[in-house]
DNA sequence: TGACTTGATGACCTTGAGGTCATCAGGAGA
DNA sequence: TCTCCTGATGACCTCAAGGTCATCAAGTCA
């Protein structure tokens, strides 16, 4: 499971790049749901980041960074400080390790090892795509 | 992941599930590494459920109530109201549906249908088990 | 230049999980 | 009965995630 707010990341990138032009941060909350407040605090950060540019007066907005598209979410994950990318144990916050394991070790870490692959495989022009084909 | 307080809980009955008589609940503790005082809250709640036995007063304690150690994990999840149990999209908290959907959907499901399984599988014999062995 | 538009920024709020602590109440035994 | 041991109970604390809001600052354009 993502946090909340890199869902919010990967879905705005997403849509994002389903634009060629800037886009008010306000029509990014309106196209994907996400709290037009918190988005423009997201933006921000991708900003800092270098993945999205902003410009602010008239006809300012968000646009994707060039290149950006080719990010993967287990990427946006890390940008985002997710914590999906520790180790953590199935029963608890800390790591199984050598010494304190859990009888879930062995099939959580395989199950992990699947997420984390996705993760990476899956890219911001992946879910653009997904956006467009459902916008039909 | 299930909650830590889950993960708690667990822990705590696979080790009364080695024991034949009751146990202070620091003892638990000390054998867990759990909060005392929380695993205290843990304890009573579950002992409202009818999972474990209390005994206030001298040569007091808990004790696992007879039949407990074939519950699952999926069932102590439930009972502890574990979040793991609802169904949740990969980039949020809303589950997937027909009309809200995302690109990680299909891969999500499987993988909460591996999760839900291996928890219905896993019970607190096996905890007990894993236990007896690593503490040999 | 001045008005307007828009992102930038930081203070603050809300909620739930995890955790502590003081106090109450029931059981055992001298 | 009195005392001590132990779980029961509820008030409270802490922290992080998610979210709101007021205000500032940078662009655009008449």
């Amino acid at each position: 499971m993502l946090a909340q707010t890199t869902g919010y990341a990967i879905q705005a990138l997403g849509f994002l790049a389903t634009q060629s032009t800037p886009v008010l941060i306000r029509n990014v909350a309106k196209a994907t749901g996400i709290p037009p407040s918190y988005l423009a605090k997201i933006m921000h950060l991708l900003a800092r980041k270098g993945i999205v540019r902003t410009k602010r007066g008239t006809r300012g907005g968000v646009q994707l960074a060039p290149g950006a598209e080719k990010l993967s979410f287990y990427e946006v994950a890390v940008l985002m400080d997710d914590p999906v990318v520790a180790m953590r144990c199935m029963l608890g916050t800390e790591p199984c390790s050598p010494n304190r394991n859990c009888p879930c070790h062995e099939f959580w870490s395989k199950q992990r090892e699947r997420e984390l692959a996705m993760l990476k495989r899956k890219s911001i022009a992946h879910m653009a795509r997904f956006l467009k084909r459902r916008s039909k």
